[in-house]
RNA sequence: GCGGUCGUGGUGAAGCGGUUAACACACCGGAUUGUGGCUCCGGCACUCGAGGGUUCGAAUCCCUUCGAUCGCCCCA
């Protein structure tokens, strides 16, 4: 037996990290005035289908679906953005005060080979608006993002933005591409060729030398945008600017799922190399609402994966808070100190102290060790004497100094000490 | 789904055909039977991911399998 490939354990010094992201993300949205939702771990397969895209590699090949009990086909979330606007329009969303800023955090499911940053359940933490096409929202989205990293301690992190125009630009978009492409088919690799009558701007980020060169003629998408779109692109890059967010616009930039329209839109870090140093993606989805059974609402949100994330923390050594040190740890001399502890040790968690004492019968010794261990401010030691006089020692672990206290005083005396 | 590398105690690892499986750290115990962080001493892998094979003999060679890891596709 063992843990399922492409999973891992939390540990409990690991804990500590996902605390401090989840911390960091919750106080910069209440800050932006977003609000957390949290939707099942699993849906209906079918929402994937029509919301993340029949083609997608997501829906054809990577999700975890199963029948249940009574043959209902079910799906682990491979992303958050379906279950969010599924949720919206479910609980009829859009009739309250819109936008609805909506912010999410948890894991997701991917059956794929496991890599550097890769892993078949991982995390992220998202936010999607509903409601407005302000192009300012496309901004303060992409400056949320930026703010989080930033707030993490990482530095180095890159934005992509792009246009990916609506669903009807880009139809008229791939025919220019493969009527570009189409002379070079035969110089094109195999997973460019299988590309070419499907989605022809995947060809665009390709490895492969050869099939680089050739994409670098191509035509650029942003030559195809319309009026609107193009003004739309316009005005979120000048949002940008009055945040002060760095960006560069990248029309080769596609993403992975079939939803987007308008803004798309990626962060990255360089160190990380090509897969792991995306850490993060969005855009604007102004037909999903609708595809998914409401009215014509529009949306725009980003992904965030947390693994990510952390190896960018490693990487660039950022100190994670640690946990709270232990207040007192309470060594006992023999069964009678033994049972005493056990009201003491509860008076001392009562009163708000972090407290801890041996439950191995150690020696004394040993019980000095473990407090140290625990990086015990104070150990209090308990024995015959102690009961007997009433009185307990209370000894100061950094300078080693040693104070006999009445014993109903102990509380007051470690709290005067914090 | 495809390709490379790897798999020895709690951890980091040596050993790469010859039989008690180095060493370091961690942990436990003792020196110091009521006091930690230093020092010294002792303990801690019937076993080298699993299964099969070659051999007088395998952790060391071969095969299979599982897993990890890195890369490709794709993505967070």
């Amino acid at each position: 037996m063992g843990i399922p490939r492409g999973t891992y354990d939390i540990l409990p010094n690991e804990v500590t990290t996902w605390h401090y992201l989840e911390k960091t993300a919750r106080e910069i949205c209440a800050r932006y005035a977003y609000e957390e939702v949290r939707t099942p771990i699993f849906e209906e397969t079918s929402l994937y289908e029509r919301g993340v895209g029949e083609t997608t590699d997501i829906v054809e090949k990577e999700m975890y679906t199963f029948l249940d009990r009574k043959k209902r086909s079910l799906t682990l979330r491979p992303e958050g953005t379906a279950g969010v606007v599924r949720s919206f329009v479910e609980n009829k969303m859009y009739g309250e005060s819109l936008p609805v800023k909506l912010y999410y955090f948890g894991p997701m499911f991917r059956y794929e080979r496991p890599q550097a940053g890769r892993y078949r359940q991982f995390h992220q933490f998202g936010v999607e608006v509903f409601g407005s096409d302000d192009p300012a929202l496309d901004a303060e989205v992409i400056s949320l993002g930026l703010a989080f990293y930033r707030s993490l301690g990482i530095s180095g992190v890159q934005v992509g933005i792009n246009n990916v125009g609506t669903p009807e630009i880009r139809a008229k978009y791939f025919e220019k591409l493969i009527e570009y492409f189409a002379p070079f088919e035969a110089e094109l690799d195999q997973d460019a060729k299988s590309r070419l009558y499907r989605n022809p701007m995947r060809i665009l980020d390709s490895k492969v030398k050869r099939t680089q060169e050739i994409a670098e003629g191509a035509p650029s998408i942003l030559d195809s945008l319309d009026k609107a779109s193009m003004e739309n692109f316009e005005r979120v890059q000048s949002y940008l600017q009055e945040l002060q967010v760095p960006f560069q616009v990248n029309d080769r930039l596609v993403r992975g799922l079939d939803y987007y329209t308008q803004t798309a839109f990626e962060f990255m870090i360089e160190e990380l190399g090509a897969q792991a140093g995306v850490i993060g993606g969005g855009g604007r989805y102004n037909g999903l609402v609708q595809e998914l059974g409401g009215p014509e609402v529009s949306g725009i949100g980003f992904g965030i994966g947390l693994e990510r994330v952390i190896l960018a923390l490693k990487e660039q050594n950022v100190a994670i808070p640690s946990t709270k040190p232990m207040d007192c740890f309470l060594v006992t001399m023999g069964e009678q100190a033994q049972h005493a502890s056990v009201r003491l040790l509860g008076e001392l968690r009562g009163a708000g102290l972090k407290a801890e004492r041996d439950y191995l019968d150690r020696k004394m010794k040993a019980q000095f060790k473990a407090a140290n261990r625990y990086k015990a401010r104070y150990v209090a030691v308990l024995g015959d004497e102690e009961l007997a006089s009433g009185k307990i020692q209370v000894k100061q672990m950094e300078t080693g100094e040693q104070k006999s206290i009445a014993m109903d005083q102990l509380v007051s005396y470690l709290l005067e000490g914090k």
